[in-house]
DNA sequence: TCCATTGTGGCCCGTTCGGTCCAGAACTTG
DNA sequence: CAAGTTCTGGACCGAACGGGCCACAATGGA
């Protein structure tokens, strides 16, 4: 049972790894991405990392304990680049602008298509999985809160009426992006979505009365 | 090959059905409502619907089949639903406004976190199943007119800014809507949510200035 | 050179999936 | 009552699933 103590001060190296873990991992947020959590297989996984079983199974444990490592090293992601953005904006009130914005971006409407991989799991999973839930329920949050603090900013530099809560406005936005992401997914005309973005950005984040 | 014509003027009448449709149809519904489309598995659809695979498969098909009419048959009820609040309701402004709210009914956060079929349909399913795209479009273009039609008397009842373009406004709260499903979905806590909704139907319908 | 250790990849297994099929039951008509 | 038709439910099937396992490779220290 117990492995003799010996063999900790006299211990073989074992074989280094072959494949770059971001590399695989990254390849395989994609397939969930594209697919889901349920439709990708075992071989998919197996196809688009390059790996064995083995391998794969011997990283990062099975499907599941693989998916919720993805997530959350994609919502890790995401909310370090929206604090960057804030960090290096020219104003505050584009980082919000730009989030509500983001998925209008690209005009053939395939990223609109594609959605967001939190959005998506959350939909698909979080009847079922409580972690997929409660890890969206942390990165919305902590989008809210660096939102909240983007049109903070923008009220101090003229681009926000000061009558509306920070908070609120914030929440709002995030509520928006939601729900855009939502239509975005029913393959919708890439221009109506827009168009939509762009109304409701006008509603939620009014500039200060001259 | 071809059945013998006599059969047409002396066949015998069939055995009658033992079961209910529409009541078979509501508790499969639920049960993909529950559980999402993937994770539902056929042995659960006889289990809630009591019957054998013969009959199930014999009244509506296959798996994906009958979750297609389960979806559209939720959506038809739905948008009838909501057509007929508008008929009936006191003022045009009630419809878009419960439109909204609707989630936030039940304090306990149950129906948050089930949200919606179709929304739950669409983000699963949508990539892998054009039919649920296309469904979800139609669906929620209709559900746009209707709530068009409620905010143009809305203002003819002087519950809504005159300057607000009713078709814009429509779709600015289902966008809200649909993003609040979202977040209901991660469970988040249901008084937060219900201030959520009701700050984003403060700033999507302004009354009008007196 | 040999050993200890871990990476590697594919073979293999039990389970469960969606779906088919069939033998008998129920029922109306002639 | 006999015939014809559909309904019913469970036995059954092939396929694909997630995952365990093992023989071998690669590495660096002794």
């Amino acid at each position: 049972m117990a492995r003799s103590v010996q063999n900790l001060y006299c211990a073989g190296m074992p074989r280094p790894r072959e494949f770059d873990e971001n590399h695989v991992l990254l390849a395989i947020r994609d397939e969930f991405w594209d697919k889901g959590y349920a439709a990708t297989t075992t071989d998919d996984l197996l196809r688009v990392s390059g790996l064995g079983k083995g391998s794969l199974y011997g990283a990062f444990g099975d499907k599941r304990s693989l998916f919720l490592r993805v997530l959350r090293d994609y919502d890790d992601a995401n909310l370090l680049m929206l604090r960057e953005r804030l960090a290096s904006a020219a104003r505050g009130i584009d980082v919000v602008r730009e989030f509500v914005l983001g998925l209008t971006g690209d005009p053939t409407g395939a990223v609109a298509r594609r959605g967001c991989l939190l959005a998506n799991s959350n939909g698909e999973l979080a009847a079922s999985t409580p972690d997929v839930a409660a890890e969206a329920r942390r990165t919305y949050d902590a989008i809210a809160t660096v939102l909240t603090a983007a049109l903070e900013r923008a009220q101090g530099e003229g681009d926000l009426d000061p009558g509306v809560d920070p908070s609120e406005a914030a929440r709002a936005a995030l509520v928006a992006q939601l729900g855009l992401i939502a239509l975005g997914r029913t393959g919708m005309d890439i221009g109506a979505l827009t168009a939509m973005a762009r109304s409701a950005l006008a509603r939620l984040l009014p500039a200060p009365a001259q």
